[in-house]
DNA sequence: CCATTAATCACATTATAATGTGATTATTGC
DNA sequence: GCAATAATCACATTATAATGTGATTAATGG
């Protein structure tokens, strides 16, 4: 996960499914302001809002072991 | 992502690599009382403190579509 | 055993995420 | 063009994550 992925992850998601701000975070029931600093990725966004918005837009949050880390 | 694997994974982890939670909270640079709420699920924990976690713990979160959901 | 450290927990404080509001600037469809 | 909606932004407020402190209870090694 880069710099900003997650919140460009977010928002092609949104362009994918062709919906707007204001829908996505009324799905999602959190705010605009909320969605859209964290598709610019101006914002440390609760692990919550990602569950809420990843579950939305039929994304999964993973927490994996590195492959390129040694074990 | 279940109810707390987040956690569950990190705490695992941790164990894995052989350190405590003050060690790791040290590490990453968070307090031990983040830390200890978060492995067992008693927190909404922000990204910021994940992504810590993970550079130390040599995991990686990935926000990825649902091989599940309908393309 | 028992001393030492780790983990758990409660509670108060501080930092900041999330929200609300209103304005401004794109963007889009007619 | 221009009306309507979306996206961007600033700023104040509210909710809450993160921390600090100190205590209690496990776990661990000598």
């Amino acid at each position: 996960m880069l710099v900003n992925s997650l919140g460009e992850t977010i928002k092609d998601r949104r362009k994918e499914l062709g919906i707007t701000q204001p829908h996505l975070a009324e799905l999602a029931k959190i705010s605009t302001n909320t969605l859209y600093k964290l598709e610019r990725g101006q914002s440390n966004p609760s692990l919550n809002v990602l569950y809420k918005l990843a579950e939305v837009l039929g994304l999964e949050l993973k927490l994996e072991v590195k492959k390129t880390s040694i074990e």
